[in-house]
DNA sequence: CTGAAAGCGCTTACAG
DNA sequence: CTGAAAGCGCTTACAG
């Protein structure tokens, strides 16, 4: 007796065959299935429809639900790099769970950071009539605003750009950093260094700030040779083990996790044992490293999902959008064993 | 003399509009937009279409064509954890890719593992109309097929389902396996031992039918005693490696990279030097581990954006469906320095 | 070569 | 309480 065993068939049965099944009119269709507030529907054919549609296996189409409405239920993310870190993953996930909350649905593009691939995808969002567009990169950075992304309500997330009059929000850095810190203090150390990135970037210098501010506060001078620059990745972190150890250092705060892993590789290589001989704290909380180095590494965690629930947040208006500055999000510590 | 300044307008002009500014119907403008084979429109108007919607900045409503054409250019891609590695984001990315080639774009969802979440994402993407679902998993396994994904056409990525007559397409674990110790065998090495996991998954049987055949063909005797089982992560690697150590084997193929590093860990803590000591080659070639251990490891790929690729094809009927069996794509060597 | 008109599947005042 | 009708922005025969 069922109607529908043509396989594939999402074309199938519309709103008017439904209306005619249950032998009432569209209009009346429309407003059950939507469950109109203001509509005065007999019981008896709200249930006739109710039942017809179950039975019909009736599915609104969404599309032309948005063209009469005039207002869509896309919300456009593009993401530069979503395939070499989980870092977009999480964006996505984040901003993904935040927007079905709200009834809608995630459009996504991929640009590997290609000016012309970021065009043609922001194009065929704004094609997609998208509600607004989500802007994201994998690691916190200024960038500068595709001129498209004007024609849309946009928020950037997990970079900002001074000055464009776009929402953005961010990791707290700062915060990050002296949290990361702190965590070091508490274990009552005291001469701790940090191995920062060479890479300019917000990262750079607000982890920095965030050691040289929890330090302020432990009441310790800041000593400028207890802070070491290395490339940004295991190699970086290795490279650099011998000047933690000639820096007598009790414990050290690495720029990211990936510089910890491989500074557990050079001061192993010392005959150093973490956290007994001394102890290292990361950052990013990076997923297949952090948690399974030897020992377990504690970290702060970038907090990629969060970033992106709240990006759509800003875009739906559900947050205040802060006015000028980008919005920060706080980076919580994970506390594993190695301090 | 701009007609768009109002910040936000997606919603803005419409065809109608531009055919009112052209002086020509809807219909021309229509043509000319779309650049339609048929229509012999002079050569005056369609100057005069084309400037006007540069003029106006006209945008087409891709919504509304749909409705129209009664044919979609949606692809949807359902995804179980899209956030914990960069796997999911490789195969969204070789999907989207290969969507964008033939002008789809993707509506993505990340269901957790949730029936519940599948189900709304199925039936979210059905109401969007797409031409079709990718249903697509982390790592490759069979799976239970949700009973929506009949009603539109559905492709399977790195899973499947036998019997439910769905395409699928998955790495060649066979193949892949083999080539790791074929690697091996051409660095000379006769006494090989393999670290597999303790999970039971077509990786698991795989990757070992490849290793015995690849024995086989060298003409070297299957050695029971030389393969182990191991949690499939770092944990797991580092406890096999005083067995790797009794076993006098020369060289050891990891079931996945995350092993290996782990393998790394204990190896070195015994004294043993990689390569000059004992050769390792994993398998993933994951992301922020593999290039960066220390040594650089060797190492096969799953080949995920490929995966992704291949499965819009198949959607797409660009690609013949294999009837029956998966397609196994194939997982190619990654030389480093380990071996 | 070009336009008027119907139709895609829905929603929404407006009547009754 | 319910339906007829116009409209959302486009496409596509069909006339001329």
């Amino acid at each position: 007796m069922s109607t529908a065993e043509h396989g594939k068939s999402t074309s199938g049965i519309t709103m008017r065959d439904v209306a005619k099944a249950a032998g009432v009119s569209v209009a009346t269709v429309s407003h059950v299935v939507n469950n109109k507030p203001g509509a005065r529907i007999g019981d008896d054919a709200r249930r006739r429809v109710q039942e017809t549609v179950t039975e019909l296996g009736y599915r609104p189409n969404a599309l032309a639900k948005t063209l009469s409405e005039g207002t869509s239920r896309f919300i456009g993310l593009v993401a530069d790099a979503i395939a070499t870190t989980p870092f977009a993953g999480q964006i996505i996930h984040g901003a993904q769970d935040e927007a079905w909350k709200h009834g809608y649905v995630l459009l996504v593009a991929n640009t590997d950071g290609n000016t012309a691939a970021e065009d043609e995808a922001i194009a065929m969002m704004l094609e997609h009539q998208v509600r607004g567009i989500l802007y994201s990169t994998w690691y916190h950075r200024e960038i500068v605003v595709p001129e498209a992304l004007h024609q849309t309500d946009s928020v950037l997330v997990d970079c900002f750009a001074d000055g464009s009059g776009l929402p953005a929000v961010v990791p707290d850095e700062e915060q990050g950093g002296r949290t990361a810190t702190e965590e070091l203090l508490a274990a009552g150390h005291r001469r701790i260094a940090f191995i920062n990135t060479t890479t300019p970037s917000p990262a750079q210098s607000g982890r920095l700030a965030g050691y040289r501010s929890a330090l302020e506060l432990a009441g310790i001078t800041f000593d400028e040779s207890l802070v070491f620059a290395a490339a940004p990745e295991q190699e970086g972190g290795y490279a650099a083990a011998p000047r933690i150890i000639d820096s007598t250092a009790t414990a050290v705060f690495c720029h990211n996790d990936r510089v910890a892993m491989g500074l557990y590789d050079g001061l192993r290589e010392q005959g150093l044992r973490i956290p007994d001989d001394i102890a290292v704290i990361g950052f990013d909380n990076q997923d297949v490293i952090a948690a399974h180095l030897r020992p377990p590494l504690s970290t702060v965690a970038l907090p990629h999902y969060e970033l992106g629930a709240a990006g759509v947040r800003l875009l739906l208006g559900l947050d205040p959008a802060t006015a000028t500055d980008p919005l920060k999000v706080a980076c919580p510590l994970i506390q594993r064993q190695s301090i």
